[in-house]
DNA sequence: GGAAACCTGAGC
DNA sequence: GCTCAGGTTTCC
């Protein structure tokens, strides 16, 4: 579920929890989040954090010793603090403090994943190599966007989610950016105009910023209870278009379900609407 | 390009 | 009971 704006939202927490404390123990239990790594490797993070830094959806952690540990959310994954004995449904992994509290990192889909490793070798990592540039971290101006996504044939949604183009950017951000910059997610990169890059950029900073503005606090606002849907298009289908009116469309692309509004991102620009498959879908709250 | 896989919970 | 979920990988 985590994109970009949740993940750095989570390595901020994780960087005030850990500032000026030591890991006295870390242990895990045996589970998938692990994949190729062992829960050992895992307890052999130990002492202070040096560094965290963020690539897309990826935290890269640098202990001292140097030790290091990449991890990702995946769909259901989230860093908590709770004091010593506090139990926290299904919690993974955790970090022992020296000031009496604990990080878990609880998944209860197991589609995330922790994987323990030299700090040397973060970046050599393969699933680190093949991200592409990140919005925040790099920068991302028009001339970059469609640097990386020019050459794609899939839809620009599709093509705005490949993580190997663009990194941190899911479902969600993807529609709200499209519906930002008026741009139909069926478009072909191949189509757009100078123009309509520089909305696409302006459009996925504001879309992030937004998204990080959202996260304040240290529990994850999209699991808060009754959270209402503070987005524009996203989970809004067949509920009228913040800005005409018009019901929003939702429909599936490449196996996702994608929301726009048909009015202000135009399938086609200067021709008729097409055949993009839509289905009337039901609302979500 | 699409579907299925990996999992569990929430919602209808 | 069935469908869907903000991710990624793998296999037709």
């Amino acid at each position: 579920m985590p994109e970009l704006p949740e993940v750095e939202s989570a390595r901020r927490n994780l960087v005030h929890w850990l500032d000026g404390r030591r890991v006295v123990r870390a242990e895990a239990d045996a589970s998938r989040v692990f994949r190729g790594a062992r829960p050992e490797d895992f307890a052999s993070l130990r002492g202070r954090l040096k560094s965290l830094e963020r690539r897309g959806k990826y935290l890269l952690f640098t202990f001292e010793k140097g030790r290091g540990l990449l991890a990702h959310l995946g769909m259901t994954g989230r860093f908590v603090r709770r004091p010593e004995g506090v139990p926290v449904p299904y919690s993974r992994a955790r970090l022992h403090l020296d000031s009496g509290s604990v990080i878990h990192y609880a998944d209860s889909r197991l589609f995330g994943r922790l994987e323990p490793c030299d700090a040397s070798r973060l970046y050599e990592l393969e699933a680190v190599k093949a991200l592409g540039r990140d919005p925040l971290v790099d920068g991302l101006n028009a001339e970059q966007l469609q640097e990386a996504l020019g050459s794609s044939r899939q839809d620009l949604k599709v093509a705005l989610m490949d993580q190997g183009r663009v990194t941190g950017l899911g479902n969600i951000h993807a529609a709200e950016a499209l519906f930002r910059a008026g741009l139909h997610p069926a478009r072909k990169p191949a189509s757009l105009t100078p123009e309509e890059w520089e909305r696409l950029a302006d459009a996925i900073h504001a879309s992030l910023a937004f998204g990080l503005e959202e996260q304040q606090g240290e529990e994850p606002a999209y699991l808060e209870e009754g959270a209402e849907n503070r987005f524009l298009v996203y989970g809004r289908a067949g509920t009228a278009c913040a800005r005409c009116g018009t019901p929003v469309e939702s429909f599936t692309q490449g196996g996702r379900t994608t929301h726009c509004c048909p009015q202000c991102q135009p399938p086609h620009p200067g021709r008729k609407p097409s055949d993009a498959r839509r289905k009337r879908a039901s609302h979500r709250r």
